[in-house]
RNA sequence: GUGAGCGUAGCUCAGUUGGCAGAGCAUCAGGUUGUGGCCCUGAGGGUCAGGGGUUCGAAUCCCCUCGCUCACCCCA
């Protein structure tokens, strides 16, 4: 109990008892994805600091408070990336990507790291699928990617998951909304929280997802962002809900969605799960039509989203959803005496080359607790090998489940073994 | 960063008005020659999160620290 060193606060073991769900998750995340033409990148974990302030926004809770970052020992100020768009796109745009032309499609499995305090389906290293769709403007590949991130958690057996939607506008009608948005909370400025009186001043646009009741019951009145979309933004929005109604995606326009980073225009979007608790968002994506711009690029209109590995498999444990896992061995070697004991490693080797799942005693115990063992590990036969056996050239195979058992030509039996098994 | 709840065996948890540190599960060993599960018997395993205080005596009462959990903020 007095331990010399525990895990760091906020991040998780994931032992083998579990790490069966992670790798289900992981497997269908790239099967889904590469059957949407989507390529896997795997960027740095840590990238100079810059890139994500440039990106998520300098004043953003994520640059400005929660950020791991570090200088390394040339001086040069690095961060361990706290989400992971900013490094794909970078990666898009180091590798020349964009000069192919045309459209590219990319997806990822990271960890991200931010410095926050945890709680329910909330820490400080967790981890990330994500996709984005660079090189396009089209109402259609919004409606893609949110088909692709739906599809994962129809994969995974998700079935209380909700689509919420909006359309934020772009530089270009936004800030109207925004002067809009303003004036009516200056007008109701004595009724809103202190929390929401400090977003006034750093992002307008927070005050419409408040949970405090009073402030909900205000901002309700307040102006709707769909009023004051510009002609072209109006028109994108209403071919993403056409697309997702053509496909049948259910989905909820939500006007007070928006997202905590700045770079997102128009489509925003996030899949929220019933079963979760106060952190409920298992996915937040959205167009990012001015990022690639910003980080040096050509002007290239792109999207994509994020969904959380930890908080989806709390979903699917929410849900009963989580996959049986069988780690049982398939064949377990026993000994009876010295010359059997020294056998066993042979044996054992055997076995494995022959394709089968088999572990051994290597605890010098008695017969009775090597079966125990056998017995424990799920195995469905036991190889027995003894001096007297060994002599004939035989072993004793034992069928755990039926409790029979007979000899068998000892170099015959992972043939033998692997009929069984079939 | 703010607030609340909780820290007793590997796990889940009892522990009375302050009076010898407990159970179940798990582990290990036995229940007659070289055979698992069910059952029976036994064993090992504790700085009662850590430190200080009150007291003849503290797991129990008080204070501080640390950790965990949940919520706010924010987000996956």
């Amino acid at each position: 109990m007095a331990l010399l060193f525990r895990r760091p606060k906020g991040t998780e073991d994931v032992l083998p008892d579990r790490v069966g769900y992670w790798q289900f998750l992981e497997g269908k995340v790239r099967e889904v994805a590469s059957r949407f033409g989507y390529g896997e990148v795997r960027t740095p974990t840590f990238e100079e600091a810059e890139l994500f302030a440039r990106s998520v926004g300098e004043d953003t809770d994520i640059v400005s408070k929660e950020m791991y970052t570090f200088e390394d020992r040339g001086g040069r100020l690095m961060a361990l990336k706290p989400e992971g768009t900013a490094s794909v796109l970078r990666a898009y745009l180091e590798h020349g990507l964009h000069k192919g032309g045309g459209l590219t499609k990319l997806y990822y499995i990271s960890p991200i790291f931010r410095y926050e305090k945890p709680q329910a389906g909330r820490y400080r290293q967790s981890h990330q699928f994500g996709a984005e769709a660079i090189g396009s403007g089209e109402p259609s590949l919004d409606v893609e990617v949110i088909d692709l991130a739906l599809s994962i958690y129809r994969e995974l057996g998700l079935s209380e998951v909700s689509l919420l939607l909006n359309s934020i506008g772009c530089p270009k009608c936004r800030p109207s909304y925004r002067q809009e948005l303003l004036k009516f909370a200056r007008a109701h400025r004595e009724e809103l929280c202190g929390d929401c009186r400090r977003r006034m001043e750093t992002n307008p646009l927070r005050l419409l997802d408040c949970k405090v009741e009073g402030c909900g019951r205000i901002m309700a009145q307040a102006p709707v962002i769909s009023q004051y979309l510009c002609d072209e933004c109006r028109e994108h929005f209403e071919e993403v809900k056409g697309g997702l109604r053509s496909l049948g995606i259910p989905y909820r326009e939500e006007s007070k969605l928006v997202r905590g980073l700045d770079y997102y225009t128009r489509t925003v979007f996030e899949v929220v799960h019933g079963g979760l608790g106060a952190q409920n968002a298992i996915c937040g994506g959205g167009r990012y039509d001015g990022l690639v711009e910003e980080l040096g690029g050509p002007p290239t209109p792109a999207l994509g989203f994020a969904g959380g590995v930890e908080r989806t498999l709390l979903a699917m444990e929410a849900e009963g959803k989580l996959p049986e896992l069988d780690e049982r061995v398939e064949v377990f070697v026993a000994y009876l005496d010295d010359p059997g004991r020294e056998a066993l490693p042979k044996v054992l080797s055997e076995l494995r080359r022959a394709g089968l799942r088999a572990d051994g005693s290597y605890t010098g115990r008695s017969l009775k607790s090597q079966l125990r063992q056998a017995d424990r590990m799920g195995a469905r036969y036991t190889v027995i090998i003894g001096g007297e056996e060994l002599a004939k050239g035989m072993a004793i195979v034992r069928d755990m489940e039926l409790s029979e058992q007979r000899e068998v030509p000892l170099d015959g039996t992972p043939k033998v073994l692997r009929e069984k098994l079939g």
